[in-house]
DNA sequence: ACCGAGTACGAAAGCGCTTCCGAAAGCGCT
DNA sequence: AGCGCTTTCGGAAGCGCTTTCGTACTCGGT
C-alpha cells in the first residue's frame, strides 16, 4: 500500500500500471517511445492514485525547472500588484509556479535578487519595472542575466529597454506625449511636470514624451519646471508644495505616475486649490483607484494585468534569434481632473 | 577549473578544502561533528568560489526546503498586496523565497493551489483570506493542511479561525462593532449593511460585531437592511442601488470592506447623493487609497503589512503544542466620509 | 525465409546533496 | 600497556526523477 500524497512516487505508480520506471516518466510527460495504450494506462493509474511528481527530484534529474521567478519593485504598489497578477494568473494556467521578490528600486538589492533566483534554479525570469538610467548600474544587472540566459534560462523584462531579452514595453514616451498634448489642447501654457528620480528610464521616457508635444506646438520645453522626487505618492506631495510656491502661474500638472498624481490631488486638496477649474492634474499608468479619486483622475492607461501575461507568455516562447519586443499601447482617459485652462 | 556559477558543486569545493563531501556538506550547513578550524576553512572557500547550493538536490535530499508558499485570494487586491508585501519583506530578511499563488476566493481552487504548494514541498505554507461559513468546504482543506503540518510542515494562515493552526486574526468582530458604535453615535439610526457574500467568515465576523453594536445600543438588528453582494467594488455598486430604491430612509452605509466602500461611493457620486451630509460611508481594513478618496474615507484599520510579517514569524518558529493566534488589533480611522445623521 | 530499420520497453547510470555508519585517532582511566 | 569512550572525518547509500543505452520484438522489402 502506498503511502498518500506526499510520499507518493512515480516508482509506486509504475508497479500499479505494470510498467517500468522508465516507461512510467515517458508516459507523464508526454515522451514518445510508449505506445499509446501504455501511456493511456500509466496516466490513468496516477490520476487515481493522485500522484503529483517530486519538482526536486524531477529538476534535479534535469528536467527543466518548473517555476517562474518574478522581480517587482514593490507588490503593494498597485502597478507592481497588476502585473503580478497578470503573470500569476497565466502562471496558474500553465501549472507554474511564481517565486516572487523585491527589489525595492534598488538596483544592488535588485542584483542580489536575481543573483538568488538564479541560484535557485529558476527556469523563467521576468524582471518588472523601470531601468536604471546610469549605464553602469545597469550594466552589472544586464551581464548576470545574459549569462543566465546564455545557461538556457529564459529571460523577459518589462519596461527596460537596456537590456536585450524579450521586452514588454509600455508607451512611456508616446502616453507622454499624448497627457501634454491633451493639456496643450485644453489651453494650458504654464505646465509643471511632477517627475520620479532621474535614475529611472520609466520617469526619463515619459519626461521625453512630455517634452516633445511641447516641442510639437511650439513651446519650449526647457521652460517648463521639472521636479524630480521620489516616484512615490510623496514625492508628488513634496513636489506640488515646491510648485505652488516657485511656480505660481501654473495651470496644469503633469504627474508622471497615478501615486505621485495622488499625492499632488492631496496636496491641492489641503491648499484648497480647486482641481481642474484652478488646476488640472494628469497622471500614468490609470491603476484602478484612479477612477475612483475625486476628482477621477485623467491619465494614460496601461494594460498592467496584460503586460504581466504578455512578459510570461514571451518566456515561455523559445528564445528567438533576435529579442523579442512587445509595445503595450497605451490610451488617453479622460476624467474629471483636467478641465480648460484657468484665464490668468 | 571548475565551471562558474551554477554548475559549481559541493563536491569541487569540498576538493578545493582538502576535504570529503560529507565534511564539507556539514560544514556548511552548520552540523556538528566538524571541528571549526575545518569548518572555518570550507567556509571560506566555498565564499571565495562563490558556491550556492543547489536547492533541488538540497531538499531531495531531506533538507528543508527554504520557500514559503503564500496562498492569497488575489495579489492585485489592496487589502492582499499589503499583505504579501508583509511576507515577502520579512522573507527577503531571512533570505526565503516566496512561492505565491492565487485562490480567486473559490475554495475548490484554493484547495487545489495548496496541493501543489504541498507537492512543491515547500516547508512553510501561509493561507491569507477569509475563511468560508460552509462547514463542508472548510474541512476539506483542513484536513489537507492537517496532513501537512503532520508530515511536519510549518502552516500560520492569516483571518481563519477555524483551523487548527498558528492564526494572524484581524479585529473583524471588534472593528464592526467600533464601526457600529461611531455611526450610532453619530445619531444614525438607519444604518444599512453592504456585506460580502455570506460564504465568507470575515463578512460574517464583520456582520457580527456590527449587529452587537445596535444590540448594545438598544436597536435591532434585525430590523437593519443586509445587502449581500460580492465583496469587491462592483458589490458595493450593486447593493447601493438597492438601497437607494429599498431603503430611502437609510442615511448611513456600513460597507465591510474597502473595496465595497468604494463601490458605495462612486454609486452615490452618480446619484448627486452628498457625503457625508445626507449619507455617511464607512468601509473596513484601510487600504492605503482610503485616505486619498474624496470624501476620504472613514474606516477600520487593520495593519495589513504587519500581519504578513507576523504570519510568517509565527511560521519560522517552531510548532507549539496549541496553535498560537494572534490578534491584530484594530483602530477607528475617522475621515470625512462620517458625519452626523441628516434630520428625516 | 532473411536482414536492416524501426518501435516499445526495461535496466541502470546519474543529477547534487544529506546523512547513516564505520574507521581512525585522541583521551583518560585502570 | 590495554581498554572503552568521544570526537572527527570519509565512504557510500539513497532522495525521486530523467535519460541513455541496450534488448527484444515487429514489419516491409527482397
Amino acid at each position: 500500500m502506498p503511502k498518500p500524497g506526499p510520499g507518493l512516487r512515480l516508482i509506486d505508480v509504475a508497479q500499479r500500471a505494470g510498467v517500468s520506471l522508465a516507461t512510467a516518466s515517458r508516459a507523464l510527460s508526454g515522451r514518445d517511445g510508449v505506445s499509446e495504450e501504455v501511456a493511456d494506462r500509466v496516466r490513468q493509474v496516477s490520476l487515481e492514485m493522485g500522484y503529483v511528481a517530486n519538482p526536486y527530484a524531477r529538476t534535479l534529474a534535469g528536467g527543466a525547472s518548473s517555476t517562474v521567478g518574478l522581480v517587482v519593485h514593490q507588490v503593494d504598489d498597485p502597478y507592481f500588484s497588476e502585473i503580478a497578477g497578470g503573470v500569476i494568473q497565466l502562471a496558474g494556467e500553465q501549472s507554474l509556479l511564481v517565486q516572487i521578490c523585491h527589489s525595492g528600486r534598488d538596483p544592488a538589492h535588485e542584483l542580489r535578487q536575481i543573483r538568488s533566483l538564479i541560484a535557485q534554479r529558476v527556469g523563467i525570469i521576468i524582471v518588472a519595472g523601470s531601468g536604471y538610467s546610469d549605464p553602469q548600474v545597469e550594466s552589472q544587472s544586464r551581464s548576470v542575466l545574459e549569462g543566465y540566459e546564455r545557461d538556457g534560462g529564459r529571460l523577459a523584462v518589462i519596461g527596460r529597454h537596456s537590456l536585450s531579452a524579450d521586452a514588454v514595453l509600455p508607451d512611456n514616451e508616446a502616453g507622454g506625449f499624448a497627457l501634454g498634448e491633451h493639456l496643450i489642447g485644453l489651453g494650458h501654457r504654464h505646465i509643471a511636470v511632477v517627475a520620479g528620480t532621474a535614475a529611472l528610464t520609466t520617469v526619463t521616457d515619459r519626461m521625453a514624451g512630455v517634452a516633445a508635444a511641447m516641442r510639437a506646438h511650439g513651446l519650449d520645453p526647457a521652460a517648463m519646471p521639472v521636479l524630480h522626487t521620489d516616484f512615490i505618492r510623496e514625492g508628488g506631495r513634496v513636489a506640488t508644495e515646491q510648485i505652488l510656491r516657485d511656480h505660481p502661474s501654473t495651470t496644469a500638472i503633469i504627474a508622471l505616475n497615478d501615486a505621485m498624481a495622488m499625492g499632488v490631488l492631496s496636496s491641492l486638496r489641503e491648499h484648497h486649490i480647486p482641481v481642474p477649474s484652478r488646476m488640472s492634474v494628469v497622471g500614468f499608468d490609470d491603476v484602478s483607484v484612479a477612477a475612483d479619486l475625486a476628482p477621477s483622475l485623467t491619465t494614460i492607461r496601461l494594460p498592467m494585468t496584460d503586460m504581466g501575461r504578455m512578459a510570461l507568455d514571451l518566456a515561455l516562447k523559445p528564445r528567438a534569434a533576435r529579442p523579442r519586443r512587445r509595445r503595450t499601447g497605451h490610451q488617453l482617459i479622460v476624467r474629471d481632473s483636467t478641465g480648460p485652462a484657468a484665464a490668468l
